[in-house]
RNA sequence: GGGCGCAUAGCUCAGUUGGUCUAGAGCGUCUGGUUUACACCCAGUAGGUCGGGGGUUCGACUCCCUCUGCGCCCACCA
């Protein structure tokens, strides 16, 4: 006998074990089957694993345990991120607060990375560990890492060959580097914050210029205005003046250009090309000088003069001092707000500087992609465009075409150490891209490390490539990939789950490198999900601890089951969920409801002396036994229907009611007056198993109690199919008679003068016909009626029940029990309501473009719909008349 | 500046090609309940002009327009 409470702590360890000691979660080997990947998006190696990982995992596992269950050959690849700058940042700092000043100097790369390495290992204990208390059914025996040696042969083979294509580069350019960190980041890692400061004016010749950066301005020699501004008409494109300036006198120069917004400010400015995004392109646009101001360190260079070696943050005050005593400073605006660029990756700001770096072009029209040359951009656009990668739910596709449109090229070398380390080598003026280092002396690699995010977008095949080959390197890539077996047949992956926030970072870079590589898609469906919120709207983050939820806590306190709810449900794709303890607390509740009606089913059958594993078919006997069988089977088409769609929540709160509503407080109750163990039995094995994929640890225990004979774990049992005939044994009428039956013994008591047996018949009316919508029986009838017979009388709630369990006989006579202006004005209405809707069906099905667009379902789903109407109008009809 | 999303009961949210929704769930409120599972329970009660306004339609929470309030993304900021 089952325990009186379901303890998640004791079992969930247990039966991941016996599931991957099992081999349940590799794919059969089964060549006949349709396959079924998903890619983990690799959480970083950076730690713990937070609500938004747990969320990922348990929607990732869902589809994989439906797929398999469903017949197909799953595969569920699981792995961890190197996460390069934030790693490096992390383990930086924690050697500081151990007492080392500067890390870098002290150890040297080599060191360094042996300590990063260290803590990397640490880590992924640590997430592979939690990811098995989420229940993920990912194969183990696959786990990949983004900086293991088979995916760095993929890295630098990529590398060389986008090099050799001309589509990778290295050149000055303008990027956005990161003093305090000492690299770079990708234009999307920037985050700018709103910041309020002094916005200065300053007298500059004859005009006026304003700025929040006065430390940047010891090279402007040009002033910029707008050609069409009529207050500058006087002075033409390239005049020259002589004026004061900080350091001295200086010769400037007036440029024309419609960069510049005349509302600005007095529209017109200084530029700094060096170090300014827009100011730079207005300095390329008319070739004028670029100086450098600011050092990497954030200093100021000999060109500021007496201020050389200062800090910009200590110079700026002194320089306006400065200037205000020349007589320059025309005004000062002290609440002046705009944005300024930080370093997402927990830098400080960015200083943006013109360095030597290397690029991925992304308009350079050398991808073979359909028959056709392209730009990565062309084919990133055409994957969606075309259908073959669709993005779920779809408005995200609009925000990633926006996204292609503004993106630049991708800087992807940065000035840290721990990351795939460029495959280029110098020797003198010699360059040479390998994946591995050049024959003879003399040869020194490139410093800089790639961005994580290159290594991350190869993800999807560098995973399925067999790592044994990646050490031969007599093999070209193309080679690799065509002996790698897994590659073969589990390439492209059916579905890649992650949050929207790294719809950028992440999934349109697999989609760019991917086509790029290996000509095709990564991934057929992107399902992305929200991000998980605390109750306040806020992000979940340590820094508010009040609302931020630790999943192994919560996995202690209720159960991974109920945590796992508590994700899944209230939420759609592309929807934030706000997640708080009383959320899992009433899921944990289902789950404990779940646990007792089965123990409840086992007490049933021992009663009858049933053994419950010999249980092989089920005859529904009674009324409610072919209700609750024939709902049943609605039950499974709808599940399986929404989950094909990726509905997870509209399922799961299906399930739920299913269970808790109809089972449980309706059958469950009923039977106490008399079991079929049968039906109990069937119908708790098939909710066990639709419920499987989403509280995956309590359904196999459960299993084990009510399997049938020959069957093995739950994990790999087959997915319920709806039975036809099941499904049409309850008809309208039996329902209707049920109903009556109840309303029948509630007027006997009465006349009796009993105390109605209230609970049965409210159990009955408000559940039963919630439940099953299209027998909705109406509460009018059951008060009016009168007259009555029956045979047997009922004098508890067993008899009722008992009464209604073998009811199919009874009749009950209904007229004469109406208010008739009312009855008569509800059906006049109903009579225009349902002309309406013939006529309004009719339309579309007399529309040709509707009946050749849609399916045939939704067509012959509409006529259904125009049949029943006609015949409730029909009936509608026969009434008005005789009522009339 | 460009784009996207949200607004439904006190709170968190379902409601997917407009039609048994004159709107549902969970939690919370209040009332009653230990009958053969479950107090992590059962039954019931109160609570909503589906953000405001207009339009299309036989019919709108659902589609269109508009206004208001929140949130997010992108671009830019001298």
């Amino acid at each position: 006998m089952l325990p009186k409470a379901y303890d998640p702590s004791g079992t969930e360890d247990r039966i991941y074990k016996m599931w991957e000691d099992s081999g349940a979660f590799k794919p059969s080997g089964d060549e006949s089957k349709e396959t079924f990947t998903i890619s983990m998006p690799p959480p970083n190696a950076t730690g713990q694993l937070h609500l938004g990982h747990a969320s990922r995992m348990t929607v990732e596992d869902v589809f994989t345990r439906f797929a398999r269950m469903g017949g197909k050959e799953a595969l569920w690849v699981p792995g961890t991120d190197h996460a390069a700058i934030a790693t490096e940042n992390v383990v930086i700092r924690k050697l500081q607060k151990e007492g080392m000043k500067s890390p870098r100097e002290e150890l040297g790369r080599e060191k360094l990375i042996e300590k990063i390495k260290e803590f990397v290992g640490e880590s992924q204990a640590t997430i592979r560990g939690q990811v098995r208390k989420m229940g993920s059914s990912c194969d183990w025996s696959r786990e990949r890492y983004t900086m293991g040696d088979s995916l760095n042969r993929c890295v630098n083979e990529v590398f060389c060959k986008m090099f050799a294509d001309d589509l990778i580069y290295r050149g000055h350019r303008i990027v956005n580097w990161d003093p305090k960190l000492q690299t770079n980041v990708s234009d999307d890692e920037v985050e700018w914050k709103d910041m309020t400061d002094p916005f200065y004016t300053f007298q500059y010749g004859p005009f006026q210029i304003a700025t929040v950066r006065p430390e940047t301005k010891f090279g402007d020699k040009y002033v910029v205005v707008h050609p069409d501004d009529k207050r500058y008409a006087e002075y033409k494109h390239g005049d020259t003046f002589d004026c004061e300036w900080i350091n001295g006198s200086i010769t400037a120069t007036v440029i024309k250009d419609e960069a510049v917004d005349p509302e600005v400010g007095t529209g017109a400015m200084t530029i700094t090309p060096w170090h300014s995004v827009v100011d730079n392109e207005i300095a390329d646009r008319h070739g004028l000088d670029k100086e450098q101001i600011i050092d990497f360190d954030g200093n100021l260079l000999p060109i500021a003069g007496e201020f050389e070696g200062m800090k910009i943050a200590n110079a700026r005050e002194k320089i306006v001092e400065k200037l205000d005593k020349k007589g320059l400073l025309v005004k000062t605006d002290e609440k002046y707000t705009h944005t300024v660029a930080t370093n997402s990756r927990g830098g400080g700001s960015i200083e943006p500087q013109i360095k030597l770096q290397w690029f991925i072009d992304v308009n350079r029209e050398a991808v073979d992609w359909k028959g056709k040359k392209m730009s990565l951009k062309q084919v990133m656009q055409d994957t969606v465009k075309s259908g073959d990668i669709k993005i779920i739910p779809e408005r995200f596709e609009k925000v990633y075409f926006h996204w292609i449109d503004n993106l630049r090229d991708w800087c992807i070398s940065r000035q840290i150490w721990w990351g795939h380390q460029i495959p280029v080598y110098y020797k003198g003026a010699e360059e040479f891209a390998g994946v591995k280092p050049p024959e003879g002396d003399g040869w020194s690699q490139d410093p800089d490390t790639l961005d994580t995010w290159f290594s991350s977008s190869l993800w999807t095949w560098s995973t399925l490539v067999d790592p044994k080959l990646t050490e031969d390197f007599s093999l070209t890539l193309k080679e690799i990939l065509e002996k790698s077996p897994d590659y073969q047949k589990f390439h492209p992956t059916q579905v890649l789950e992650t949050a929207y926030d790294i719809l950028f970072f992440w999934v349109a870079r697999m989609i760019l490198m991917t086509t790029y590589v290996i000509g095709e898609v990564p991934f057929e469906k992107v399902y992305l999900s929200g991000l998980i919120r605390q109750r306040d709207g806020k992000k979940m983050s340590k820094s508010n601890p009040e609302g931020c939820i630790d999943p192994i806590d919560m996995i202690e306190k209720y159960g991974t089951d109920a945590l796992r709810l508590s994700m899944v449900m209230g939420t759609g794709a592309g929807n934030d969920l706000k997640l708080y303890e009383e959320k899992i607390a009433g899921y944990r509740n289902f789950v404990n409801k779940l646990w007792n009606a089965s123990r409840f089913v086992l007490m049933q059958c021992e009663e009858a002396g049933v053994d419950p594993h010999a249980v092989a078919s089920c005859t529904p006997k009674s009324l409610a036994d072919k209700a609750v069988v024939s709902a049943l089977q609605d039950l499974v088409d709808d599940v399986s229907e929404s989950l094909e769609k990726y509905r997870l929540s509209e399922v799961g709160e299906r399930l739920y009611t299913f269970t808790w509503d109809y089972y449980c407080d309706w059958y469950l109750e009923l039977s106490k007056g008399e079991a079929n163990p049968e039906v109990l039995i069937h119908v708790l094995r098939t909710i066990v198993t639709l419920l499987h994929p989403y509280c995956p640890f309590v359904t196999e225990e459960l299993w084990e109690s009510i399997k049938p004979k020959d069957s093995g774990m739950l994990i790999s049992e087959p997915w319920p199919e709806s039975d036809a005939k099941l499904k049409d044994q309850s008809s309208q009428d039996d329902l209707q008679i049920t109903i009556d039956v109840i309303s029948a013994i509630r007027s006997l008591r009465a006349d009796q003068g009993l105390e109605p047996a209230k609970k049965v018949s409210i159990i009955v009316y408000s559940k039963h016909a919630k439940l099953l919508e299209s027998q909705r029986v109406h509460i009018e009838s059951m008060t009016r009626l009168e007259n009555l017979t029956i045979d047997s009388a009922a004098q508890k709630h067993e008899d009722v029940a008992s009464a209604f369990l073998n009811a199919a006989e009874v009749h009950m006579p209904l007229e004469g029990l109406i208010d008739k202006d009312k009855e008569l004005a509800k059906l006049q209405k109903d009579r225009d309501q349902l002309e309406g809707f013939i006529k309004g069906i009719n339309a579309k099905l007399g529309n040709k473009k509707f009946v050749e667009n849609a399916k045939e379902e939704v067509v012959a789903l509409e006529r259904e719909k125009l049949e029943s109407a006609e015949g409730k109008l029909k009936k509608v009809l026969e009434r008005l008349e005789s009522l009339s």
